[in-house]
DNA sequence: TGAGAAGTAGACAGATTTGTCTACTTCTTT
DNA sequence: AAAGAAGTAGACAAATCTGTCTACTTCTCA
């Protein structure tokens, strides 16, 4: 996972992981049918690590403006490598993922598409669905937050991001 | 530049560009060093467009409230296929290649940054610089349109995003 | 303790990658 | 018209990719 997720996954052959995580090819291929097998499986991973952090995060959120403020700070902190489980921050792993796997039937690009629907409704939940429309600006900011991090190298983007709330 | 936008770098190989453009390897390579320095040349390309197409929408906005309106639709006809010159709605080549090419100090990455920092300065000065922050959420949220459309399949996004105006 | 399951190391096949090179043709320009 | 530049088609080299297979070792558990 954390190699795919650095690199891409076309940039990290089936030797690579190997090495890297220590195992061999038969054993490999013992656990998983093929590469995109692996992939789809370090999805699923990521898709419940990321999931379960940010619904710690949101726990005891009441309030649209609770809902932005501590969205924001878990963002800010994903973004500056303090959230441990996730990893150096590298962008999002679905949307990364996506880019390089467009075809709508493919089963890693239908992943990654359940991923942002379930942070989109995990966040509506959180109110307990009241208020929709706000809530989702809200995850559209988010959204833009993470890209824009990543894309433009950009560590403060969520910070500023919070001092502006509307 | 369509083939690399439609499918990604790394699921593009040299042949297919040859045999889709009908151009010899020989010539290929008598224009471009390598692959990186013609996806560097389509970068630049699709950079010139967009800049050009989203100024053109922007042309006589005067108040930070016509900008959203205008930006928001502009997506909208961009990910609903309206815009002939941007071909069909992939996501953002920008993003979709900063998440193959991940090098900080490839010259690839640096030319993802560089168009949406331009994106950005875009937008500011449409507004001729005031209200910096609106226009920086503004562009989080374009962004954030942007990304959901392509990863959630959702052509709908920037129409919806226009009717909760803040 | 002994047998079967599961792991290791890595050779190998077959496909695919980028990039070079040769031999030939066509275009351009004086 | 003639010459040099630039294009074409594609063989080829060298690397790399996924996935299979063999031969051997280690683990697990009855």
């Amino acid at each position: 996972m954390e190699l795919f997720y650095q690199h891409g996954i076309h940039a990290i052959g089936i030797n690579e992981v190997l090495k890297s995580s220590g195992i061999a090819k038969k054993t490999l291929y013992n656990h998983f049918e093929s590469k995109d097998a692996l992939v789809l499986a370090t999805l699923e991973q990521r898709h419940h690590q990321f999931i379960s952090w940010l619904s710690g995060c949101l726990e005891d959120v009441q309030t649209s403006e609770m809902l932005e403020k501590q969205l924001f700070l878990a963002l800010d902190q994903w973004i500056n490598n303090k959230v441990e489980v996730l990893g150096e921050f590298r962008g999002c792993y679905f949307i990364n993922t996506a880019a390089e796997f467009g075809e709508l039937t493919s089963p890693i690009n239908q992943l990654c598409q359940r991923h942002k629907l379930a942070v989109k409704a995990l966040l509506k939940q959180s109110l307990n669905d009241a208020d929709d429309a706000a809530v989702e600006r809200l995850f559209l900011l988010g959204e833009g937050i993470i890209s824009t991090a990543y894309t433009c190298h950009d560590a403060s983007v969520a910070k500023r991001a919070a001092e502006f709330t509307s």
